[in-house]
DNA sequence: TATGACTATTCAACGAATTGAGTAGCAGCG
DNA sequence: CGCTGCTACTCAATTCGTTGAATAGTCATA
């Protein structure tokens, strides 16, 4: 139920179309929330339905219309209790730490490669970021800005869009390094996974009183 | 389509009831996906029919009777697969970055208490995932157990972990030290939210050359 | 001796997200 | 002149994720 917060949010500072709304979301500059453009689209919908965000149409000589929406008073007021009510905690689901946690068990090539290039993608990031900050805070400093700017919510969110891909970056590079190390083969990737067994991955450490082994017998299937 | 990788990643370091799974998926050591029990009992039923794990009854004394899965060696060459192949970017979904990004039109005294509510708990999973690397490097040191480890996936990926949370700490911090400053009121929050216009929050800077202004006429609704 | 918490799983219903396709005019390129 | 790509949006299908509830025995706590 946050994906119309975060609409509301971004339409914060000015009108925007379904069409940039989309952009936003889209591209790496979505650093609070990420959706498609049918999302939006069917969120605008709903939105102006319930009065929470309000349409007008601009005519354009060239390109085809378009609807700029913006926040109503209303919306404002949801946006207000979103704001107070408890945040559900953050999750992170990505591809990449799902390879890397079968590290052992899979070719170790393929997986390098693309670790790498995702530290590629993160610089990319970083710099789009650091761009976007410099932008956002004009002549002055960031201490400065802080204190004293318009509008701090879109920079402390960019600033830990930033952080986050820092931190992509190094761990990134770390673990290329790592699996390059022990990977035996050619400079460039190409292994044979090494299988490897034991020590537990996930901790299931005793949270109750130690079960202390109830099992008794086994049947199959 | 990446639940069921990440299942099968998480069985690699040995059978694990639908049960187990769900802890390690649910509590704050899911750190590469998160998942409801109900949708890893799904994920595990279709696995099971598509031969990629394979569960055994286990009868216990004092307990209900469990399964215990693990992969088979078709789960194995799937995640083989799955691994060789394109990731998509990770993305994140925060409530409270949306919040934050709505700072200046909301009432800061809910949004400072809850970002500092954030620290705290980013603070404790740094803290379990400290412990659970500890554990799994046993008596060796980080860079020795990274070089000649058994199993270094998991590892990893609690890594990557423990800095996001690190990132999440000090960003919540710093963010709740500059709302704290900028809002006039009492110590412990409780403020009226300052409006204030302007700049630019998402870049939608000229990615086509500069669209020239072409709106012309403005007709309402 | 209730009470609630844990183990272990299943079912149903709904809402959210992804995939894929389609429309249609204009701009720039070779 | 045809091609690709951009703006601007819509529709349908399907899968994925969340919410809520139920069952049923065991164990520790008050």
């Amino acid at each position: 139920m946050a994906l119309r917060h975060a609409v509301l949010a971004a339409l914060l500072d000015g009108e925007l179309s379904g069409y940039q709304l989309a952009k936003a979301f889209d591209v790496g500059v979505a650093n609070f929330w990420h959706a498609l453009p049918q999302q939006l689209y069917a969120e605008l919908a709903k939105l102006e339905q319930e009065g929470l965000v309000a349409g007008r149409r601009v005519v354009q000589e060239t390109r085809p219309t378009k609807r700029l929406f913006h926040v109503t008073d209303a919306g404002l007021t949801e946006l207000e209790r979103f704001a107070a009510a408890a945040s559900k905690p953050s999750f992170i689901r990505d591809d990449l730490l799902v390879k890397v946690q079968a590290a052992d068990h899979v070719d170790a090539g393929p997986l390098i490669r693309q670790v790498e290039e995702r530290a590629a993608m993160a610089e990319a990031k970083i710099d789009l970021f650091r761009r976007i900050l410099r932008k956002m805070r004009g002549g002055l400093g960031e201490e400065e800005f802080l204190r004293a700017g318009r509008r701090v919510g879109p920079y402390l969110t960019c600033l830990r869009g930033l952080a986050f891909e820092e931190g992509n970056r190094d761990w990134c590079l770390r673990t290329a390094a790592i699996l390059r190390e022990r990977s035996p083969a050619a400079p460039d990737g190409r292994t044979a996974a090494v299988p490897g067994e034991g020590i537990a991955a996930m901790p299931r450490e005793g949270t109750a009183p130690a079960p202390r082994n109830p099992e008794v017998a086994h049947a199959e299937r």
